[in-house]
DNA sequence: CATTTTTGCGCAAACGATTGAGCGATTCAG
DNA sequence: CTGAATCGCTCAATCGTTTGCGCAAAAATG
C-alpha cells in the first residue's frame, strides 16, 4: 500500500492538517513549529512519501494537466510540435495526456469527452478542422483552449497558427518567377482552414501573375501518404503534364516522391516540386527540396503560454489570433525555365525541358 | 459548474447509490426497477453528464491510464512507435500520459515518480538506459512496467525489443560481402543495452570474416544529430578514411548525412553508408539509403498487449522478453568495392574509389 | 493577577464517485 | 393471516487531500 498523509501524521504524532500544510510549504502562513514541520519533512522523507495527485486534483479542482490532441503523432510535423509543447509544459509544471484522432472528427470528440471527464485544466487542440460544434460548445462550458496549426474563421478562440495564404504564396510564386505556369497542386483535407488558405495562396499568387487557373490542376483530398501518391500519379499521366507541382504537407509529399520515382522521372529535370512543411531530410533528398518552413517548435511553445496564461486569468483575457510566418527555403527542386537561364535556348520558355 | 451524480439524483428523485449502479451497468446485479433505470439514464442525458474520472480513479484506485516515458517524440522512430502504442492503447480503453525524457536519466527519474504520483496504472517505458535502479525500485512497488526497445540483461522485466545484434551484424555482413573492410560505426548513448548490442553486432561481423578491428573506427556517443555530424566529419578527415560507415539511429544518420555533403563528398561513390532504422524519406535520399528496419508499429502494439495482460493477471505472470527480428533494406547507399563488380579494375580492392 | 494577543495545532467538511450492509415494502408459501 | 423470501432502494463509509474555523496554551500587556 502506498503511503499516504495519514501514516505521516501517525509516526511524527500530528493531525494530517499539519502534514498537509507543511508538505504543501504553507509553514509561515499557518504559523507552524519549525521543528515540527522539520519533523515532519523528515518522516516524509523516510517513508518516501509520494503525493496522490488524484485525490489532491479532485480536491482542488485542477490537474496540472493539459490534454492535446492530434491528428497523427508520427506526422514529423506534429512530433516536432509535441515535443515542443511536452517540454514547454513540463517546464511550467503540467504534464500531458496525448490523443490521437487520425483526422477523424468523430475520433476527435470522443476523445475530447473523455480529456474532459479526466478533468485536464486546459486543452491544446490541433483539430482536424471540418467541424467546430464541439469546441464551441467545450468553450462555452469554461473549457480552456488553445487551438493550435487549424483554426476556424468562424469561432473566436485562442490560437496560434501559421499564414497559410504567405507560405503558399511565396512558394507558388516561386514557381512562377522560375518560369512554371501549368502548376498544379495535390491539396489536404477539404474545407479546414488550413487547406482552405494554402489553396487560396496558391490561386492568389497564379492570379497575381495573370495565370488562369485551370481546376483540374487542383487535386487532392487530405493529407495523408496515399493521397499524394495517387494525385501524383494521375497528374503525371495527364496529357498536358503539369511543369511543377506543389504539395501541401509532408506526408503528401512523401507519397507524391514515391509516384514520381517509380514512374521513372527525375525532379526538378522532368517536374518541379514545392512542398508545405520543411523536412529534415529535405537537404539530402535526391532532389534537395524546396520547401516551406514553419516554426515547428516556437507554435508549441506559443500555444502552451497561451494556455497557461489563460489558466492564470481564468479565461478572462481576449481571445488571441497569433499568426506566424513561414518563410521558402530555396533548395533544388525547381527547374529553371526563364530563357535567361537555358544559355542557347534562349526562345524556349514554358515547356519542360527534356534531359 | 459540472453535473454530478448528485445532481441527477435530486433530479430522478432517487439516491446517488442508484445512480451511480444504473450508470455503471449493474442494473440487473442490484435489482433495479427498469422504469427507475431508465429514467437515471434519461436525466444523465438531459443533463449531459460526464463522469468525473479523478473521483473514480481515486475510489478505484485505478485509473486507467499508461504512463509512456520516451527520450525523444520528434524522433521519427519513437513518434511511430508511440502512434501504434497510443492507438492500441485507446482501443483497450486506456488513455496515455506521455513524458519526454530527452535521453537524460534524472528527467526520467523524475518523470516516473510523477506519472506514479498520477496514479497510472503502468508504465511503456524507453529508458535512456545507463541506470535501472528507478526502474528496479518501481516494479518492487508493484508498478507494473513493460520495458520497449531497450531493456536490461541484469534486470528482469516484461520487454519488448529488437534484436540489436542482428541488425547490426546484417548490416555490416552486407558492407563485407561488398568489398568493404574499412569500416566506421557511429555509436549511441554509452553502456546502454541498444547501443551495446549493435557495436556488438558490428565487432562479430568484422570477426566472423576475419577483420581486425580497429577501434579508432569506433566512435560516437550519444543517439542526437549533432554526434552523428561531429563524428562523420571526424571520419571523413581521417588519413586514411574508412570506406563505409554504420550509423546506428537515425538522428546520428542525418548528422551525418550533413557533414558528408558539407564536405562535398558523394555517397556512395566516396562513401558508403548503412542506417540503423529505416525513414520514410529514406528511398528518395540522393543516395537511397540501404537500411536495418525495425517493426516499430508491432514493437508498440506489443508493448502495450504485454501490459495490460500483467494488468488483468495483477503482474503475476512470468517476465517475457519478446525479442523481434529487424531486417536490411538494400537500397543505394553501398558502393560494390569488389573487384568483379569493377569491370577493367580487376584489382582495384580496398581504397575509395575517387570518381 | 487578569486580560488580551499570539502561537501552534486539530476538527471536520468537502471534492465526486463506488459499494457492502441494511431496511422497509411487497409478494409468496403454507 | 403469519412468516419468509424477494424486490427496490438508501445509508454511510471510503479513497487521500486541502482548508476555514476554532480552541487551548503560552506569552505579552496593563
Amino acid at each position: 500500500m502506498s503511503i499516504t498523509i495519514q501514516d505521516i501524521a501517525l509516526k511524527a504524532g500530528v493531525s494530517i492538517t499539519t502534514v498537509s500544510r507543511v508538505l504543501n510549504g504553507k509553514i509561515k502562513k499557518y504559523r507552524i513549529n519549525e521543528k515540527t514541520a522539520e519533523r515532519i519533512i523528515r518522516t516524509a522523507k523516510e517513508l518516501h512519501y509520494r503525493p496522490n495527485i488524484l485525490a489532491r486534483s479532485l480536491r482542488l479542482k485542477k490537474t496540472k494537466t493539459i490534454g492535446l490532441v492530434i491528428p497523427d503523432i508520427s506526422n514529423p510535423f506534429f512530433a516536432y510540435v509535441t515535443k515542443s509543447i511536452q517540454t514547454t509544459a513540463y517546464q511550467a509544471g503540467y504534464s500531458l495526456v496525448v490523443v490521437n484522432t487520425d483526422e477523424n472528427i468523430n475520433t476527435e470528440i470522443e476523445q475530447i469527452e473523455l480529456l474532459r471527464s479526466k478533468g485536464v485544466d486546459g486543452f491544446v487542440i490541433m483539430p482536424v478542422g471540418i467541424r467546430y460544434d464541439h469546441i464551441e460548445a467545450l468553450q462555452n462550458d469554461h473549457g480552456t483552449v488553445v487551438l493550435l496549426d487549424r483554426c476556424f474563421d468562424e469561432l473566436e478562440t485562442h490560437s496560434v497558427v501559421v499564414d497559410n495564404h504567405s507560405g503558399a504564396f511565396q512558394a507558388v510564386t516561386h514557381l512562377i518567377e522560375k518560369g512554371h505556369r501549368r502548376i498544379a497542386i495535390i491539396q489536404g483535407l477539404l474545407n479546414t482552414y488550413t487547406n482552405n488558405q494554402r489553396v487560396k495562396g496558391y490561386r492568389d499568387a497564379l492570379q497575381r501573375h495573370g495565370i488562369r487557373i485551370d481546376e483540374h490542376l487542383i487535386v487532392g483530398k487530405d493529407f495523408r501518404k496515399e493521397n499524394g501518391y495517387i494525385e501524383m500519379k494521375l497528374l503525371l499521366n495527364q496529357s498536358e503534364r503539369p511543369t511543377a507541382i506543389f504539395t501541401t504537407s509532408d506526408l503528401i509529399t512523401l507519397g507524391a516522391l514515391q509516384a514520381v520515382y517509380e514512374e521513372q522521372l527525375r525532379i526538378p529535370d522532368d517536374i518541379s516540386l514545392v512542398a508545405f512543411d520543411d523536412i529534415d531530410f529535405a537537404p539530402f533528398l535526391m532532389a534537395p527540396l524546396t520547401a516551406v518552413s514553419q516554426p515547428k517548435e516556437l507554435m508549441g511553445e506559443l500555444a502552451v503560454k497561451l494556455l497557461i496564461d489563460q489558466l492564470k486569468s481564468k479565461g478572462k483575457t481576449d481571445k488571441k489570433r497569433i499568426v506566424l510566418n513561414p518563410h521558402l527555403i530555396v533548395r533544388k527542386s525547381v527547374l529553371d525555365l526563364r530563357p535567361e537561364s537555358l544559355p542557347g535556348y534562349a526562345l524556349n520558355t514554358d515547356t519542360a525541358r527534356n534531359p
